[in-house]
DNA sequence: CGGCTGGTAACTGTTAACAATCCGCGCGCG
DNA sequence: CGCGCGCGGATTGTTAACAGTTACCAGCCG
C-alpha cells in the first residue's frame, strides 16, 4: 500500500482554519471575540468604515457579520443609526441567571446518568483547579475554571440542543464575569457548592445534584435582589481595586 | 415561465405593513415567515438570486437575511453552497423537547405567582376553545390555541430573556406541529391536562403546576423514544390523510 | 462500458460606487 | 437671547459588476 499516496489529507482538513473561511466569518468571529473579551465593551458603537479599514475588507461582510451579532444578542443594531455593543441591564442580567439556572439543572439531570470515570475526573479536576485559584485569590483564573465547570456539565448531557442555548446565552453573561463575582461573594463558599454537587453526581443521584445546582445558581440571584444599583457599582468598583492592585 | 417580469410586477407593496423597514429586514421577516408557515419546507435550496427576483431587491439585503436566519437556526448556510431551510432529526426534535420543557417549567414558576385575573380568564379561554376544537376534530385549529395556551405562559412569567429563547427554541418546533399532534396522542387528554394546570396555577400552587407542565411536555418525549422512524414515518402519513379527506 | 478529464454554466463571495438618511452646526428670524 | 431651519458632512442602505468556486456534462481513454 503507497502510504504517500492518499492525496485527499483529512489531516488538516479536521480543524477550521481561518484561512479558508469567508471573510464574513472572520469579521464575524473577530468582532465576537472581541466583544466577548470585552475589548469591545457594552455600548460602544460599530462604525461599519472604520471596522472595514481595520480589517482591510469592505462593508459587505461587514455587515453581514454585524448582521449576524444582532441575531445573537451581542450588538443591537438602531435601523439607520448604527450598531452598538449590547449592554444587560441588571433586571436582564438577572432573568438571564434565571434561564441560565433552568438550563444547567436540565443539563445536570441528563448528563449525571451518564457521566463516566473520565466525565468525573474532568470534573474533580475543575473543581481542584478551582480550589487552588481560589486559595491563591486568582479571581479571573478562578472564574474560568468555574465557568469551565458549568459548561463541562452541559457538555455532558449530550444535548446538543442544549449546548446551543446554553453557549447563546453564555456568552451575553460572560462579559459581565465581574459582576457575576461580586454577587457571587466567598469563593471558598462556592468551591465546597461544587464539592457538594460533585459528590451528588458521583454517587448517582442527579435529582440531588440538580437541587443543589439549582440553589449555587440562585446565590447570586438573590443577593442581585437584595441591592440596589448603587450598592452594586460600588461592590464592582472596590473588587476591581482589589483585583488591579 | 415568467422569471423575467421581475422588474415591474413586485415593485408595489404585497405587505403594506412593512414599508418603513429596510429591505434586508423585509427579507428577513419575509423568509422567516415562509419557513415558519412551511411554505419553504426543510431541506428547500435557498438560491440568492431567485430570492432578490423574487423580493425585486438584490442579493444584498438577501445575503444579510440569510445570515441572520442562520444565527437564528431556521437556516443552515454550506460556505460556497448556498444555503437550505434547516431540518431536524428525530434526536435534535427530541433535544429541543427537553429545552422546551425546562423554559416552560421556569415560565410556570414565576408566571403563576404573578396571575392576576385577567392572565386567568385568558388562559381559561384558551383552555375552553381547545377542548372546543379537539371535540370538533380541528386538529389544526387546536394546535394553535395550544401552542397560545404554552406561550402565554411564558409571556406572563414577565421575563423577556425566557420569552426570546423561547420564542427562538419555538421557532424551530412549530413547522413540525404534525409530528408534535401524532405524538401527543389523544387530544381530550391533552386537554384535560391543561384544565389540571390551569387549576394549580389558579390555586397558587405554582410547584405542582409546574411539575403538572412538565409532565405534560414530557407526553410526547417518551411516545417519540418509544417509537422507531418508521413507525413515526406512518404515523405522520396516516395523520395527513385524516386530516386532508 | 465505466471512470477520468476538461470545459462550461451557474452560483456564491466580494468590492466599489451610488443613493438616501441622519446629525451637528451656524445662520437668520422672532 | 432663544429657537427654528436648512445646509453640509458623515454614515448607513442598496445596487451592479467582478472574481473565484462548485457542480454538471460531454467526450475521451482505458
Amino acid at each position: 500500500m503507497a502510504p504517500e499516496a492518499t492525496v485527499q489529507s483529512n489531516q488538516n482538513e479536521d480543524v477550521p482554519r481561518l484561512e479558508n473561511l469567508t471573510l464574513s466569518q472572520r469579521a464575524h468571529a473577530f468582532l465576537r471575540d472581541e466583544i466577548l473579551s470585552n475589548r469591545l465593551p457594552p455600548g460602544t458603537e460599530l462604525q461599519e468604515l472604520a471596522l472595514s479599514q481595520q480589517l482591510g475588507v469592505s462593508r459587505g461582510p461587514i455587515r453581514e457579520a454585524l448582521g449576524r451579532l444582532a441575531a445573537e444578542g451581542l450588538v443591537t443594531v438602531r435601523p439607520r443609526r448604527g450598531a452598538v455593543v449590547h449592554s444587560l441591564s441588571s433586571g436582564e442580567f438577572l432573568e438571564a441567571y434565571q434561564v441560565r439556572e433552568a438550563l444547567e439543572v436540565l443539563a445536570v439531570r441528563l448528563a449525571v446518568p451518564l457521566l463516566g470515570p473520565e466525565g468525573l475526573a474532568q470534573l474533580q479536576t475543575l473543581t481542584d483547579t478551582m480550589a487552588s485559584r481560589a486559595a491563591s485569590g486568582h479571581v479571573t483564573e478562578f472564574f474560568e475554571a468555574n465557568s469551565l465547570f458549568h459548561e463541562t456539565f452541559v457538555q455532558l448531557s449530550g444535548n446538543e440542543k442544549l449546548q446551543e442555548v446554553y453557549r447563546r446565552l453564555i456568552g451575553q453573561m460572560r462579559r459581565y464575569w465581574r459582576r457575576s463575582l461580586v454577587l457571587r461573594g466567598d469563593l471558598r463558599r462556592s468551591v465546597a457548592e461544587h464539592r457538594e454537587i460533585l459528590r451528588a453526581a458521583r454517587e448517582g443521584d442527579a435529582e440531588k445534584a440538580a437541587v443543589l445546582m439549582a440553589e449555587h445558581i440562585r446565590v447570586p440571584q438573590v443577593r442581585l435582589q437584595s441591592m440596589t444599583a448603587d450598592e452594586l457599582l460600588e461592590a464592582e468598583t472596590s473588587f476591581d481595586r482589589k483585583v488591579t492592585e
